[in-house]
RNA sequence: GCGGGAAUAGCUCAGUUGGUAGAGCAUAACCUUGCCAAGGUUAGGGUCGGGGGUUCGAGUCUCCUUUCCCGCUCCA
């Protein structure tokens, strides 16, 4: 069972690379652990992606606006946040309490001052146990090896080695959207509630990357940080919950392998006041696929302090300033991606009893949305087939295929997970005995049903399946 | 980080006691076929992950190294 799953995913893998979908990184050169590449059809899968995301999240709602941040931040930002200063420390848990530590601040408490300066984490480890260090909780003496936690990604600005400034790969959008709330609610006439949408790269030095797409070190988040007004924050946070479960089901992922899970007090980020995952029964498991973080006015408030710049926001109808609670719903679109992948992948039985395998997409994620096939190779079946190919491209991905057998095309398709093909006869042209009606016969990948379309109604039909307008 | 396994064509793999590489699928061309893949002919594609050693000769034996997979550990 447990090895059945595990081929699952190796078998995606590998389709993934043999149908141009995701490749190795830097495969020529042996590969780079844990890098991947969209190929052509996983770039227009994760682009789909992203524009569902954002016109769901960003441009369709009056109360959220949209945010492109920069990926390098002044480092201040991060010792605000909280991710450098006590996370690159070397951190020791405690074996028997689970409490964790700062070794520094223990060796300094019992030797002095300055006793662990220069000193590296193996010298740090021995002194530790030579002093006989106990844990401040449960008496214990019983530690970890200290380990520095931060996981950020470490830069420099200017070109000479060694002169510049250290500056950090952003581990997550957020900060981005916090330092330009003052930006944004001076200058966008927005009001309280509202929104900040940003899609972009983070970075993050994970210990354990690994499961393919699922967690690698650079990864394209999309984060919505949501300010409100202090008191309706549960509200908000139940709404957003809801909001994202809903898009979930509306994109095509199947109810049965979602679930919400509510982070234990114990589990919280120190920032928030309550935080869910809604967890994908994955291959290997369920695991993390959305974050809806109550995180509430912790970042602004840091960045109050630390920036010293004035960040409450100025209510002028009821004539009071606040600092605002804010929701998170954060996103990977690589693990959304995978996500797709997982819940459209199917291996079905053919008539001579051998597996093949397809791709169930949504038609709106689809990477191709449609194949124009002509039956066969006849002139004017391809040269009406054509044109009608290079109508439709100009409105979404499409694919002309004349090689080969009819059946072995809709095959070539389906392993791509095409939603429709369209198959132009001789009952279209009025050829080899057949009246020339003009129709050709549209299939739908996942019912199977046969659609017989007037030509010059395929662009709308197909568009209507594909885009369907929202009620 | 520890233990185990693996690396040969785009993919899945075979390769005998050591004698300088094969199959199926995929791809391309032509033929055939007329609505749910694998009928024919042909073609392209591999310094067998990399480096050293043993040997007349290494895909095969040996050492090192890199990468990947599985399990444990870890995961603010």
């Amino acid at each position: 069972m447990a090895k059945k799953v595990q081929d699952a995913l190796k078998d995606l893998v590998s389709l993934c690379k043999r149908r141009g979908i995701i490749f190795p990184g830097s495969e020529i050169y042996d590969g780079l652990a844990n890098t991947w590449d969209y190929g052509p059809y996983g770039v227009e899968l994760k682009r789909n992606i992203k524009d569902l995301w954002w016109k769901k999240f960003v441009a369709s709602r009056s109360d959220i606006v949209g945010l492109d941040s920069s990926i390098l931040l002044n480092p201040k930002v991060w010792e605000a946040s909280g991710h450098v200063g006590s996370f690159s420390d070397p951190l020791v848990d405690c074996k028997v309490c689970k409490e964790r530590a700062r070794a520094d601040h223990l060796l300094e408490e019992k030797l002095g001052a300055g006793a662990v300066a220069g000193k590296n984490f193996t010298e740090i480890a021995a002194m530790m146990r030579e002093n006989a260090i106990q844990c401040p909780k449960c008496g214990s003496k019983d530690w970890t090896e200290p380990r520095s936690f931060n996981l950020m990604f470490k830069t420099e600005i200017g070109v000479v080695e060694g002169t510049g400034n250290q500056v950090y790969l952003r581990p997550e959008t957020a900060q981005g959207i916090f330092i330009n709330f003052k930006n944004i609610a001076d200058n966008c006439r927005q009001k309280i509630p509202f929104g900040v949408g940003q899609i972009g790269k983070s970075f993050r030095n994970e210990i354990t990357p690994g499961n393919f797409i699922f967690r690698t070190r650079e990864f394209e988040q999309m984060e919505m940080e949501f300010f409100c007004k202090p008191g309706t924050e549960q509200e908000w946070y139940k709404y957003w919950k809801d909001f994202c479960m809903e898009w979930l089901s509306e994109i095509g992922i199947r109810k049965e392998k979602l679930r919400i899970r509510e982070h234990s007090k114990e589990e919280l980020s120190h920032y928030s006041n309550g935080t869910s995952d809604i967890e994908y029964e994955f291959p290997f498991g369920w695991g993390e696929l959305w974050g809806v973080a109550s995180r509430t006015n912790f970042d602004l408030t840091q960045h109050i302090e630390h920036s010293k710049v004035d960040l409450r926001y100025h209510d002028k109808i009821a004539n009071e300033k606040y600092i605002p609670f804010v929701i998170e719903p954060a996103l990977g679109v690589d693990r959304l991606l995978l996500v797709m992948l997982c819940d459209a992948y199917d291996i079905e039985k053919t008539e001579n009893g051998e597996d093949r395998a397809v791709f169930h997409f949504h038609p709106t994620v689809a990477p191709v949305k449609a194949a124009i096939l002509p039956l066969s190779k006849d002139d004017e079946l391809m040269s009406v087939a054509e044109n009608l190919y290079k109508q439709l491209l100009k409105r979404f991905p499409v694919e002309y295929d004349e090689t080969q057998s009819i059946g072995k095309r809709y095959r070539r398709q389906d392993e791509i997970g095409t939603p429709y093909c369209v198959t132009i006869d001789f009952g279209t042209i009025g050829k080899d005995g057949e009246d020339k009606r003009g129709l050709v016969t549209i299939r739908e990948r996942d019912s199977m049903k046969q659609d017989i379309v007037k030509i010059e109604n395929v662009e709308s039909y197909l568009m209507e399946k594909i885009y369907p307008t929202q009620p």
